[in-house]
DNA sequence: TGGCATGTTGGCGA
DNA sequence: CTCGCCAACATGCC
C-alpha cells in the first residue's frame, strides 16, 4: 500500500491536473465506506478543486467551499479513467477536464466529508518539533508501536517506521521512554531525513504517478536486501502482528 | 497450494 | 489507565 511519500506525491500532482477544475458528478458504488450520508456528497457538485494534500496517511480534495477525504487503507488505489473501469471501481469524480476514480478490491478505502482536524501532528508539520517527539518519548511503549500508532503521530506506516528507526540507529523493540535526549533527536532528525528523500525518490522514480506504490529505495524494509548500507545483516521479526525489518547496528534501549 | 501482506478498529488480558 | 496482542476485514500475489 502507498504510504506517507508517495501519497504526498499523489496531493502533488492531482493538485497539478486537476486544480481550478470544477466537479460535474460523483458517483458512488453500492456499500463504500463514508462518514457521511453518500447524497450528502452532492453538494461538491459544480464547485471547484482548489487543490489535494495529504494529512497524515489521507488525501484530502479541497473544493471551493467542502472537503473529502479518501483514506486508501491497504488497497485503494487512484487512476485517471479513460475507457473501461478497473474492477471495484469505488467512487468516480467526473471533472470538466479529467475523470478521476477510485478502486479498492478489498473495498476498505474510507470517504470522509469535511474532515475534523487532528489535534495529532503529522510527521512532517512543522506542530512535530523537538518538544513534541520529547512528550511522544515519555511513553513506555516500544518505540516502533509508538511510531505506527496514528493517535500517537500520523503518516508513519510499517515500511518507513523501520527506515526510520535504522536511520536513527535505534532498535524498533526499544522502549521510547528509555531512549536518550540525544537518541531523540536523531530520531526527530531521521524521521524528517527519510520522508523527505523518500518523497524525492518517488517524485523522481515516478513523475505524475497517483496509484500504486513505490518502494525499491529501501534499504532495510526491503526482502531483496540481505544487508544494510553499512554492511550489518539485516534481520526480520514479528512485532505487533507486523513483519519488522532492523540490524544489530541499532541500539536496543531498555527491556 | 495456501500463507503472506497491509492499516485500522475494537476487544481481551496483563 | 497503559500496553501488547489478536482477530476481522477481503483477495491478489508468488
Amino acid at each position: 500500500m502507498p504510504e506517507l511519500p508517495d501519497l504526498e506525491v499523489f496531493s502533488r500532482n492531482l493538485t497539478t491536473k486537476l486544480k481550478g477544475d470544477a466537479l460535474g458528478d460523483i458517483v458512488f458504488a453500492r456499500g463504500v465506506k463514508t462518514d457521511t450520508p453518500v447524497k450528502k456528497f452532492q453538494v461538491l457538485r459544480g464547485q471547484k478543486l482548489k487543490k489535494v494534500y495529504r494529512e497524515g496517511k489521507e488525501l484530502r480534495f479541497a473544493f471551493t467551499k467542502d472537503t473529502l477525504g479518501i483514506h486508501l487503507m491497504l488497497h485503494g488505489r487512484l487512476y485517471w479513467l479513460e475507457e473501461k473501469p478497473a474492477a471495484n471501481t469505488l467512487l468516480t469524480f467526473r471533472f470538466n477536464r479529467h475523470t478521476l476514480a477510485l478502486s479498492d478490491f478489498q473495498r476498505q478505502a474510507r470517504i470522509s466529508f469535511n474532515p475534523d482536524e487532528s489535534d495529532v501532528p503529522d510527521a512532517l508539520s512543522p506542530a512535530a518539533n523537538m518538544q513534541f517527539w520529547k512528550t511522544l518519548t515519555a511513553s513506555k511503549a516500544s518505540i516502533k508501536n509508538l511510531l505506527l500508532d496514528q493517535k500517537s503521530v500520523r503518516g508513519i506506516g510499517n515500511a518507513y517506521a523501520d527506515e526510520i528507526l535504522w536511520e536513527a540507529r535505534i532498535s524498533p523493540f526499544s522502549i521510547a521512554s528509555r531512549i536518550p535526549p540525544a537518541g531523540v533527536k536523531k530520531l526527530a532528525a531521521a524521521t524528517r531525513k527519510v520522508l523527505r528523500n523518500a518523497i524525492k525518490q518517488v517524485a523522481k522514480k515516478s513523475p505524475g504517478i497517483i496509484g500504486g506504490e513505490l518502494r525499491d529505495f529501501l534499504v532495510i524494509h526491503n526482502a531483496k536486501r540481505k544487508t544494510s548500507p553499512g554492511g550489518a545483516t539485516i534481520r526480520q521479526k514479528m512485532a505487533g502482528g507486523r513483519k519488522t525489518y532492523f540490524t544489530d547496528e541499532q541500539e536496543l534501549y531498555g527491556k
